[in-house]
RNA sequence: GCACGGGUAGCUCAGUUGGUUAGAGCAGCGGUUUGUGGAACCGAAGGUCGACAGUUCGAAUCUGUCCCCGUGUACCA
């Protein structure tokens, strides 16, 4: 044993997982309490898969490479390929396939549960994530589409934000399929980096999405992305009918009859959603936010959208010769969350504990007679829990924000009261220990 | 993945053209009246300067490789 050096465990977490705050805690159980309730209220049944499945399951079996694609997380075990789920769409539709004597049909539930994605972590996203998702399976009515995004609206603002917070936009795969059909393209790979292009409009603007589709583009840093190679006239007809503000397709005219139904106003036809690649296979919809939010440094970040969905005819059956239509829509909770955050008018209260000083060990019996007297009462209360003099128990119970500690020593023992200090204002007063719990409640 | 910027005390950072004992503020710890907090004072402590290799009499500082973080970009079911 030469150089036994001692080694450290890093505090530091792994890119893109993150320590959660009680603040953020709390809005985030305030966020899944209306969701909860607006889906009962909509009739969804609620769901959960485990966080596992075998990576065939959920699409990511490479059948030319032992090791899974890269995306998500995996290990092997006894030769085969475990992924931690990366959406709950997938196992829904691995769900769907298992149960399918078992489910009604059409069937409807609605899930919120932590996804991982193995890729790189930027502003605002993660690679560990709690997402919520409300799917119907086995219709191709379009009243299900329409209906997801009345619920997901209903949401965000049950959630504290204002209709103009946010937009919901809608359109369909239909709506590039003719498009392509009009420019004469056929290439797989063309028609892919052109819809990765249009896909950007919203962040990077028309211009910088028009050189994606010709020659490329640079970006800030200086990094080159080559384009699709379109001409000035292919390029034309697409910017034309991107202008295109009345919708064409049926699905989408469809949809819009229905949200009239509806009285819903509050979305708008955007043929520039694009959503996934090859996933969807109708209408689409996104969410984007309308304020600006900030990261860590009160820097303006690039925020994208928090949720979106669309419909997926051809997803349950890949497991069989299942031909069952699906719609769905899901929600990134942290990232609803962490801006949610940052709405100025926005505030949840949070239970800090009144704090009983210890003056003397001896006495700890009586400290718990007051401490039980509290609790039973429902207020939050805490006997001073480390070690120290009375100034030390003090800078704790600021820190922790007490709104209000209890001295309670030889003195007041004697007497039968204790002394209530008030955290906020300074006051102090001494009460009877009869009428301790309701001038605690006064205070808090 | 690619591009650019960073890794110095628990945290936020300073550190001149390479020069010997690497600094500050905050937090923590101990005091300043052993019963009173929300920026009071004093003191002590705290670092293989991201890792490894190289250049040099001498490296936090220069070179190379790698790792990690940030931002943009690409990919993204």
């Amino acid at each position: 044993m030469e150089k036994e050096k001692k080694i450290k465990p890093t505090k530091e977490l792994p890119a893109g997982f993150e320590d959660r705050q009680e603040k953020e805690l709390l809005i985030r159980d305030f966020v899944i309490s209306n969701i909860k309730e607006i889906m009962i209220n909509y009739g969804f049944q609620y769901l959960e898969t485990p966080s596992f499945e075998y990576t065939e399951s959920i699409g990511k079996f490479l059948p030319d490479k032992d090791r899974p694609g890269e995306g998500v997380f995996s290990f092997k075990d006894e030769n085969k390929w475990l992924s931690l789920r990366y959406d709950l769409t997938a196992p829904l539709a691995r769900y769907v396939a298992k149960n399918f004597n078992k489910i009604p049909k059409p069937f409807k539930r609605y899930q919120l549960g932590t996804v991982w994605r193995n890729e790189k972590p930027g502003p605002g996203r993660y690679r560990e994530f709690l997402q919520f998702d409300a799917d119907y399976v086995g219709t191709k009515n379009l009243q299900a589409d329409a209906e997801l995004c009345i619920l997901i609206s209903e949401i965000l603002e049950k959630c504290g934000l204002d209709k103009d917070d946010y937009t919901l936009k809608i359109s369909s795969r239909k709506f590039t399929e003719k498009l392509f059909e009009k420019l004469n393209i056929k290439s797989k790979d063309q028609v892919l980096t052109i819809l990765r292009a249009l896909d950007k409009i919203e962040r990077l603007g028309w211009d910088e999405v028009q050189k994606l589709l010709g020659k490329g583009r640079k970006d800030k840093s200086g990094d080159y992305t080559k384009g699709a190679n379109l001409n000035i006239e292919q390029i034309k007809i697409i910017e034309n009918a991107l202008k295109n503000e009345t919708p064409e397709n049926d699905d989408v005219l469809e949809i819009i009859k229905i949200f009239n139904a509806y009285n819903f106003k509050n979305f708008k036809f955007d043929p520039s959603v694009i959503r996934g690649l090859e996933y969807y296979t109708g209408p689409i919809f996104e969410v984007n936010l309308n304020f600006e939010v900030k990261n860590s440094k009160g820097k303006a970040i690039q925020f994208g959208s928090i949720g979106g969905g669309g419909r997926y005819d051809n997803l349950v059956s890949n497991f069989g010769n299942l031909d069952y239509p699906a719609t769905g829509i899901s929600i990134g909770l942290d990232r609803l969350v962490f801006a949610l955050m940052q709405k100025k008018d926005f505030s949840l209260k949070t239970v800090r504990p009144i704090m009983i000083c210890v003056f003397n060990k001896n006495n700890t019996n009586q400290y718990i007679e007051i401490l039980n007297k509290l609790r039973k009462a429902n207020i939050s209360s805490e006997i001073y829990p480390g070690e120290g003099k009375l100034k030390k128990q003090m800078e704790y119970a600021n820190k922790i924000e007490s709104p209000g500690v209890i001295f309670y020593g030889e003195d007041e023992i004697k007497k039968g009261e204790v002394k209530l200090r008030n955290l906020k204002t300074g006051d102090e007063s001494s009460i009877k220990i009869e009428n301790l719990t309701n001038e605690i409640k006064k205070l808090i």
